[in-house]
DNA sequence: CGGATGGATGGCCACGTGGCCATTTGTGCT
DNA sequence: AGCACAAATGGCCACGTGGCCATCCATCCG
């Protein structure tokens, strides 16, 4: 592959003269310049960013671990952070964790290795991978949590507004006069401390009503899971009359039951899941969700990073931004059939 | 950040003797090398992948360039590839082109620039980056194309059967009386020369029917050009009796348009979609499908990769595969109605 | 007891770039 | 013409690693 020694050569002048056609073209002789840019398109030069980044210690790339890049969340996620960042001048290194740390050790253990200048993270649940994070951070490496964060996280991170989340739905199904309400997610508030998960009991409190403990149980954040889970809480002697969906994904599953359970939506059970994903207009009555701002959210961390990343000079205090999301009422839910 | 000579100097050794406890541990005396093992665990040093690839000349590096990582068959892919990769010891670079060929030049030049050993390529439409590529591969960039591939591509490539799969609904839908179908997809044979739409016409004649022009329109594979061309197609005078969509978000379009127009699948209209996307199931009726065996594909797009890479010498034969699509009929297309 | 053998360790350099300093060439002014 | 000064160009080195060659030393055998 040419080197700028090549294009040197090619244009008759000194390496020095040559990579100045690039980076400071304003100090060359005109003429000087036009031949090296023939040259460089001559060879189709294009420089090394490798050596570029051993040079400066510094590369011009960032890793981005999501949960799944199959859920919709992550990959519009994905695709708007990187997106930017490319337009930023990063490339963008890409993992799932699929929410499990020891995964996700591996993909910072790849980030470290590549000398990632930047890592936004969606981090997953078991033993915690704090340590290795903040030895990143020692080094240089910027660090913006999204969608989660450590408690007491010492970085910067961006998230929607769970609590609130949580409140609108429940609040939403207990005016219409909802008094079994199950929520559908992990928990497991000792390893997956889940702002939803935790938020549901307070909110269901908020209304006067009491969490019901057949009704709780810990699942993983996928589709199959909800589904059973589901299913298992339709086939109760006391089933909800209305399901909360914590994740888009796990709404699907729980459709699904609802529909394979010989049940129609609103009419023997509701349901309000997060996420605004497509099928839940493609369904008729079309789903009552709570949308995330997830756009705002990928630009908000982008935003944090290249900040972080900028500064060179000492760390000042983590940012941290919290977005609210909206409840779209369409038709899912209703009031709870009577006994 | 730690580098082998901070290792070397903790445990007492030279630079060399320390990085063999990292390459070529048998070379070491046993305390040798736990002396060095205990320096990089206390130092937490993990080799830059940078410099290693500045001295091999090599990165450890595969770029996957995809039309659009929101489609559901993209982000499989990618997330099988990356899977598969990361446990190959690569990283992977992921940028969407939206199916513009130039916006898919700035991803390869980004790929040049970091000298990525290989690229997994789904192409987009406009003025052909085949140059650059080829200048790519003769610098010994590894190159497979995916799901699309050049006419008289020179480089490996793994391709549903498109002519196949289109025949398999077109004569799936003729055999329930279809005389008037219509294909969504981008007839352009121009710009756009693909598989799906160019066999259409042609699967259309094996049943003894004429394509007709009114069904004809150049869109692009989104879900709102499907959209809006399926409302357009249900408002003329002799609307189709049915539709075949040739990608899965085009489908979910055109299933949201005949819904808004008030008809009923298959009764008023039947609908066929590519891709087995999660909403086809949650419908009712369920819509047929033709499912493409996408991570056989994405596997067998590495498998081609990883041996590309592998092989210093000269170039062997471009490896081509194709991999049969399978229809999955489900209840979304019956008769036509009666006129 | 001396030399051969091989196990163990160390020194050195280049990969392509970017930053820094040095040198050459050109221009304007007295 | 001579000088000052700026414009233009060039030389050199280090970033961290991996490959190659060199050195050291204990052991064994004749």
């Amino acid at each position: 592959m040419a080197t700028i020694k090549d294009v040197a050569r090619r244009a008759g002048v000194s390496p020095t003269t040559a990579k100045r056609a690039i980076r400071e073209p304003e100090l060359l002789a005109k003429d000087t310049l036009a031949r090296v840019r023939h040259a460089i398109d001559e060879l189709g030069y294009v420089p090394d960013a490798v050596a570029g980044a051993l040079r400066r210690g510094r590369t011009q790339t960032v890793g981005l671990i999501v949960g799944n890049v199959l859920e919709a969340f992550f990959a519009r996620l994905s695709r708007t952070i990187s997106k930017q960042l490319h337009q930023a001048g990063y490339s963008v290194l890409i993992a799932d964790n699929e929410y499990r740390t020891d995964l996700e050790l591996q993909a910072l253990q790849m980030l470290h290795s590549q000398r990632a200048a930047g890592i936004i993270l969606r981090s997953g649940y078991g033993a915690s991978n704090l340590g290795y994070l903040q030895r990143l951070r020692a080094n240089g490496t910027a660090i913006v949590e999204i969608d989660y964060h450590y408690p007491n996280s010492p970085f910067s991170w961006v998230m929607l507004d769970n609590a609130g989340a949580v409140v609108q739905g429940v609040k939403h199904l207990a005016a219409l006069g909802h008094r079994r309400i199950a929520a559908l997610g992990a928990y497991d508030p000792e390893r997956n401390p889940e702002d939803r998960s935790l938020s549901f009991e307070r909110a269901l409190a908020d209304v006067g009503l009491r969490p019901r403990a057949e009704y709780r149980r810990v699942i993983t954040l996928t589709e199959s899971e909800a589904y059973d889970l589901t299913r298992d809480l339709l086939a109760l002697p006391e089933p909800p009359t209305a399901i909360l969906s914590l994740t888009g994904n796990q709404g699907a599953g729980a459709y699904r039951a609802i529909r394979e359970a010989g049940l129609t939506v609103p009419r023997d059970v509701s349901l309000v899941t997060f996420d605004n994903y497509s099928w839940t207009q493609l369904v008729e009555p079309q789903i009552d969700v709570i949308e995330q701002p997830v756009d705002d959210m990928a630009l908000a961390s982008i935003e944090i990073l290249l900040d972080l990343m900028d500064r060179s000079g000492p760390a000042a205090e983590p940012a941290r931004r919290v977005f609210p999301a909206r409840l779209l009422v369409r038709g899912s839910s209703g009031p709870p059939p009577l006994d």
